[in-house]
DNA sequence: AAGGCTAGTGACAGTCGCTGACAGTTGACA
DNA sequence: TGTCAACTGTCAGCGACTGTCACTAGCCTT
């Protein structure tokens, strides 16, 4: 009753078990976006990715969804690291305005969150390989349907509205989410592969929103 | 070396070839509708279409790419008429006011050119079925991009900008396609099933987008 | 310290979507 | 009428994915 074990498994702390499975899931992920980076996604077998990291084929389905799925996990975290930007945003700031400052901020603060995971320059890559693959984009998309209820239901309660009621958050978002996948495709097509040419550019299309819209566009 | 068949095979009218692929692809696209709204399309396997049409597996993928394609044919046509619209607009109409006009002049006149397809409720059905299966979501939302990428030429020519200069074509058509997304998704979740009430969704919603991005949203 | 519990895994077999190769059939056309 | 090219069916096989079941190894109690 004294010593449990190696692990003292302090609570809250994760076990050894716990562990093994984080390990063999980043294992899985840096082995897969190595392998489909260079040999390309569709080239790349499930075979392949269990094998760098000897696990069976069932295991790697245990963890993942699907082939696809393996790409999205920093995908996920960056987008976590958004919500949490707007959720911080002073509530007196227009709705259109928080979305904007929160992107921007969570750009600024991405850098060393990727890093701890794979490489930056491995982000970029596997983000590219995303835009140009067909399978992988429709992943992307659906994904990002899916964070945009997410953030209408941020945004309506900042407002203190019902979503349900007042459809307002919805377009904001549906434009503002256009306009980032947007700032995406343009991004991976460019030339430029940083973190910080990212942001440049999202503000740039963010800040040309409204006059894009409005009445004519000669001056 | 005088009658060379039944078919005269007048110039520019398609052969009995053509015919007959014609039916084939057709039958396929309805067997497949019908079997995956009424079964699912997860449970539907392209083994019970083929067997429908009668032809063997092999042909349903010289026809379609793959199980997903079979469903957008008819969507197909849908864009092609609304593209075919933002064309005939007015050249002095200002941008955005063009493709919002476009696209309810679409909806005006669409009704018809489903309805010799398939009939109307059967296509509103397979919206919904895309709507609600990720595998079909996925891909519509990836045909919406391609989609988008001709809008955006063509708002370009309109106001005689190049579009890998000037982004205000890409920013307008991103935030107008998105919410077209949004009403698409808005109108499948709710209970009316007509042409008139997505008509009416889509103007609505089009409405509001440049108020739902200014200032705050109190009066 | 030992033993039971069970989450996690591997091995294996099977389904389904999809493709390449080859051979047979049938409109098109001289 | 015969040749050609386009379509099609058959078959064999790959790769993604799932269900099942037995086994290993953390874990938890006593």
């Amino acid at each position: 009753m004294t010593a449990r074990g190696v692990t003292p498994g302090l609570p809250g702390l994760p076990g050894l078990r716990e562990r093994k499975k984080q390990r063999t899931r980043d294992a899985l992920v840096r082995a897969a976006i190595e392998l489909f980076t260079t040999q390309g996604y569709e080239r790349t077998t499930v075979d392949e990715i269990v094998a760098a990291v000897d696990v069976s084929q069932r295991t790697f389905f245990r963890y993942f969804a699907g082939k696809e799925q393996v790409v999205f996990a920093v995908q996920e975290m960056v987008e976590a690291r958004f919500v949490e930007s707007l959720r911080g945003r002073p509530p007196e700031e227009p709705p259109f305005e928080a979305l904007r400052r929160a992107v921007l901020d969570a750009w600024d603060s991405i850098g060393e969150s990727i890093e701890q995971f794979v490489p930056v320059e491995m982000y970029m890559r596997a983000f590219r390989m995303i835009e140009s693959t067909p399978a992988l984009l429709a992943v992307q998309m659906r994904r990002t349907a899916e964070t945009e209820e997410e953030i209408v239901r941020i945004v309506a309660a900042r407002e203190g509205l019902d979503p349900e009621e007042d459809p307002r958050p919805w377009v904001a978002v549906a434009a503002f989410s256009g306009v980032m996948q947007l700032a995406g495709r343009r991004w991976g097509a460019g030339e430029e592969i940083s973190v910080e040419s990212m942001r440049r550019l999202t503000a740039s299309l963010l800040e040309r929103l409204e006059p894009s819209l409005a009445g004519d566009w000669r001056r």
